[in-house]
RNA sequence: GGUCGCGUAGCUCAGCUGGAUAGAGCAUCUGCCUUCUAAGCAGACGGUCACAGGUUCGAAUCCUGUCGCGAUCACCA
């Protein structure tokens, strides 16, 4: 039981033995620096059942507390706050519970549990990744990590968009203008080239644009007309028919795409245990629009669209068949679930790491799913972001305007070797482990940034102030990490690892460590049932801050007596695994030395 | 217009299952490297928690309304 349980039951006792009432809870929270103590209850919600004067209620169960309990060894009341100091033995048997478990925090899952799918990144194939695909990718695999930290079976998953209109485009501007070019001919990556394309066609369809406008038609009916525009909706009728040529230039394309989005992948340290293309799904979704239609979850209109009628939910109606019997968005996704379902029967709810422009979409396709009958639809969940914007805006990737994933990566790492070559502190490292740590550092810096904020919340990225290195950032948490290591290189000699500490005094830092690495399973546990990766960030900055305080202040290797520093050393080398443990759901990495 | 989200220090963000004087970082300013890595520590400065009501012993936090920003309401994805 941990110390506010048992806190909890002996308050009650105190209060039944001393006023003859019951009440149900009690509230706690940690003491305020100000004040001298570690744990406070607070008093003013005990004044419904217990009428009085909130000091007098807090001092006489504070001394029924110090008589009571072995634990408590002293308190004090403020106004109606009980603060309650606990005994250094206390947090002492703490520790001494988690020193030598490496993966303290974390819950191993059970093998009966449902597992859970986690989505994200799920690009278009017709251009490359840009910051805002970093934020989804770096959010998805996180959150799955999360989730199996805190004990659930997980599985990564995409669904590549693979098909449509936006790869036409591309198509059919690398026919017209693309002499065959190919990522080997120019050395670019398949992606860029592909996406270099997607950006040709639209130069070359606002031309026409303006031709046609020139000659008399209206802007709507130029946009409609532009004959590279009826081309590609052409192709894209090619592919759906099957068409040999198409066919084959659009796996072309799409290898050269998939090529360059894997090395981002890797760049970026995600990854995925099984994929979803768009093109294999779509066909299952239509046949359960036609389930649907027979048990009267869907109906079709006049002209042979089918639609689900959601008024009553306070929706609308939404369409999940065209007229023409093909497939929209909502079918696919639709068949994309059930597929997913079928293919992994332990599956039994899905995380959608898809933007919050969305968040309307996935309201319809979950309750649609609902309709259908599926017992897993009750166990989805929507993790909406906020979009990462320009301070010119939406970043457009037609217009270029666009922060490209691969070269924010490179400029991380560059900074990186910047501010270290300045420090000069990595005499001895080969040129590969250097390079290897920039990245390391340029990596850890991009990702805190992003995923210490509140996912709901939009970010705004400004290209010209440069992500920090200092402060509340990932390189201010690795340099933590990397300084214990250097601690525990000049302490492995001597036989500090598996010591018994016997009763030693508390440094007051050091109660401080104690109480935050108490919280860890917690904020584990919380950063779950949200979503949230930055739950942990801040976990961890104030962890590392906590940390930092006690080194400055404290003479680890040079304490006293031998005790101290033996404990001291464990703290610190307990506290860099929980950095490493922490960094290791948010995907960052941390380095032994910087 | 309907619906949803957001609004906290000059800037970037915590805090939001209601509790003590609203916290960090950046920026600005002071100190601290002949002792374990100064990407650090200690401190100063900086706030009408968008605004107005309400609930409560107590509201940044919950409710209502207003304003501002964003998203969405496509036979696009």
């Amino acid at each position: 039981m941990n110390l506010q349980d048992t806190l909890s039951n002996q308050v009650k006792q105190a209060v039944l033995a001393s006023f003859n009432v019951e009440i149900e809870s009690v509230e706690f929270q940690a003491t305020r620096k100000e004040f001298v103590g570690d744990i406070t209850v607070v008093v003013f919600p005990m004044l419904r059942y217990v009428k009085g004067n909130p000091i007098v209620i807090g001092e006489t169960i504070g001394n029924y507390l110090v008589d009571n309990v072995d634990n408590v060894k002293a308190f004090n009341v403020v106004k109606g706050f009980l603060n309650i100091e606990i005994s250094d033995s206390y947090y002492l048997n703490f520790f001494d519970t988690i020193k030598d478990n490496d993966t303290y925090g974390f819950v191993n899952s059970s093998p009966s549990e449902k597992a859970v799918m986690v989505e994200y990144s799920s690009p278009n194939t017709n251009k490359p990744l840009h910051l805002g695909h970093i934020r989804n990718n770096l959010l998805g695999y996180s959150v799955a990590e999360i989730l199996k930290a805190a004990g659930q079976k997980v599985y990564k998953t995409q669904i590549i968009n693979d098909r449509g209109i936006h790869i036409c485009k591309s198509m059919l501007a690398w026919k017209l203008f693309g002499h065959g070019e190919t990522p080997e001919s120019t050395g670019l990556k398949g992606d860029k080239l592909v996406g270099n394309y997607y950006v040709k066609f639209d130069q070359e369809y606002k031309k026409e644009i303006e031709s046609l406008v020139s000659k008399g038609k209206s802007e709507d009916e130029a946009k409609k007309s532009a004959p590279i525009l009826l081309e590609a909706q052409e192709m894209l009728r090619e592919w759906e028919k099957g068409d040999d040529e198409t066919v084959a230039l659009w796996k072309k394309m799409n290898g050269w795409v998939y090529e360059g989005f894997n090395e981002t992948y890797k760049n970026l340290g995600v990854d995925f245990d099984t994929l979803y293309y768009e093109s294999n799904t779509y066909l299952l979704g239509k046949e359960f629009v036609a389930e649907g239609l027979k048990s009267g979850v869907f109906h079709t209109e006049e002209d042979g669209s089918v639609w689900c009628d959601l008024t009553d939910e306070g929706l609308d109606k939404k369409i999940v068949q065209r007229a023409d019997g093909t497939a929209v968005y909502m079918t696919q996704d639709i068949g994309t679930a059930i597929q997913r379902i079928k293919d992994f029967p332990d599956v039994g709810g899905m995380v959608y790491t898809v933007g919050n422009e969305q968040d309307y979409h996935f309201q319809v396709l979950f309750l649609i799913l609902k309709k259908l009958g599926f017992e897993w639809a009750k166990n989805l969940y929507h993790l909406s972001y906020g979009m990462v914007d320009l301070p010119s805006g939406k970043m457009k990737s037609r217009e270029g305007t666009v922060v490209d994933a691969d070269d924010l990566i490179d400029e991380m790492a560059a900074t990186a070797e910047e501010i270290s070559k300045e420090l000069g502190k990595l005499e001895g490292y080969s040129d590969e482990e250097k390079q290897d740590l920039y990245k390391t550092i340029g990596l850890g810096a991009l990702k805190y940034y992003i995923l210490k904020v509140d996912p709901k919340k939009r970010i705004l990225f400004d290209p010209r102030e440069s992500i920090d290195f200092q402060g509340n950032t990932g390189p201010f948490i690795q340099y933590t990490y990397a300084r214990i290591q250097s601690i525990l290189r000049k302490a492995t000699s001597s036989k500090l690892s598996d010591q018994v500490i016997n009763a030693i005094e508390l440094h007051e830092k050091e109660k401080e460590l104690l109480k935050q690495l108490q919280l860890f399973p917690e904020v584990i546990q919380n950063a779950a049932s949200q979503h949230s990766p930055a739950l942990i960030a801040n976990y961890t900055y104030d962890l590392v801050k906590e940390f930092n305080s006690f080194y400055q202040n404290v003479s680890i290797l040079g304490a006293d007596i031998e005790d101290e520093k033996i404990f001291r050393v464990q703290l610190s080398k307990v506290v860099a695994n929980t950095i490493k443990n922490a960094f290791g759901v948010l995907g960052i990495k941390v380095p032994e030395r910087m």
